[in-house]
DNA sequence: GTCTATAATTCGATAGAC
DNA sequence: GTCTATCGAATTATAGAC
């Protein structure tokens, strides 16, 4: 059969983002990703020359966030979460930067810019030191990250089953604190967390 | 040269496991093992049998956490974290795991069990219902395991360079929210603590 | 544009000499 | 116990016919 060329593109990227997403970068091989295409493997050569711009290809995705310059200061967490939620569900791409985040280099490279870059602006706009905005996104990464890995990853059943709402009801006060409220905001802040091990009774 | 074979094995499991913690399992090849310990690639197939088997080996460690049931309600999350933290630091096991997780469905598995095992007690211990434990192990681990990936494995600057006190102070009180004190106890879920701005909305 | 055939590597695994 | 040599399978990648 004779697919115009973009068509064919089309179907393979689709399929090659499918198979990077489930399985990784290593066991994602061009012969599976053109089975699942319905193409020759050739042609995935052909495309896109060898393996790794065709990955690349695969992870070159917008993932930008909506405008949040107008969300009001108390529920930048919520809304954060709610926006980075509602990306990964029907997005492969960031399904497929975690999972081959952990042994590609440039991925993870591409990982730290887009957190940076999504998140500390925030963090500067809205917490009173600009100096920790660097440090409150990462915070606020790592929150978002770690669910989305235990969630679409490693598949802990309780987090799979939690609704989008009671994600945000959770997580959105935590990403609220490191983004825009001090750390001493929330509960044990009065005492000094240093006392770990001595501390009173 | 001959050594004993107790202390080839030892040699290989030590490669082993940088290799994976550092590459994951299907870029660390068994060759590259046998280099970097000076030994034979068959002697690896030798004393292990195969692939899956050296790995299995490389991530058999203990990693159970020191007992927490004496630790005073208030200070739950800071030692969590001091404790995590210390774990990850000088043990590769850790990053193996996650290196390999997502990938690797029996690392997967062996991750849910690890995590579940250990927080799932404390939050039913801790806090007041027992039925939702199993959902607050699961946003503590996924926190937890978010800094992980952050500092040790992606290798987002501002995470790598917060000492761990830093880290206590800040993901202490999320894990102390998670695990023991209610879901509203922070900023309540959708309404404004009272704190920061003008109210209603 | 599509496919067949095959080159060129790489890796896991085995057999056997020393 | 250790190493050499090598097999067999899988994979990326190329050349060329239709």
């Amino acid at each position: 059969m004779k697919r115009s060329s973009a068509a064919s593109k089309s179907l393979i990227l689709a399929a090659a983002r499918e198979r990077f997403a489930a399985e990784g970068y290593e066991r994602a091989t061009i012969r599976s990703i053109a089975a699942d295409a319905g193409i020759d493997p050739s042609m995935v050569m052909r495309y896109f020359g060898n393996k790794e711009r065709l990955f690349a290809a695969a992870c070159e995705v917008d993932l930008a966030l909506p405008e949040m310059r107008a969300i009001p200061r108390d529920s930048v967490g919520a809304t954060l979460v709610e926006a980075f939620l509602s990306r990964w569900e029907g997005n492969e791409t960031l399904q497929i930067l975690l999972r081959t985040g952990s042994t590609h280099p440039s991925v993870a490279e591409r990982m730290r810019s887009i957190f940076a870059m999504q998140l500390v602006p925030i963090a500067a706009a809205f917490s009173g030191d600009p100096a920790a905005a660097e440090k409150r996104a990462g915070l606020a990464s790592s929150q978002i990250l770690g669910v989305a890995l235990c969630r679409f990853v490693l598949e802990f059943q309780p987090m799979m089953e939690m609704s989008r709402q009671e994600l945000v009801d959770w997580v959105g006060p935590t990403i609220q604190r490191y983004l825009v409220d001090g750390d001493a905001s929330c509960p044990p802040a009065g005492r000094p967390a240093a006392a770990t091990g001595g501390g009173g009774a």
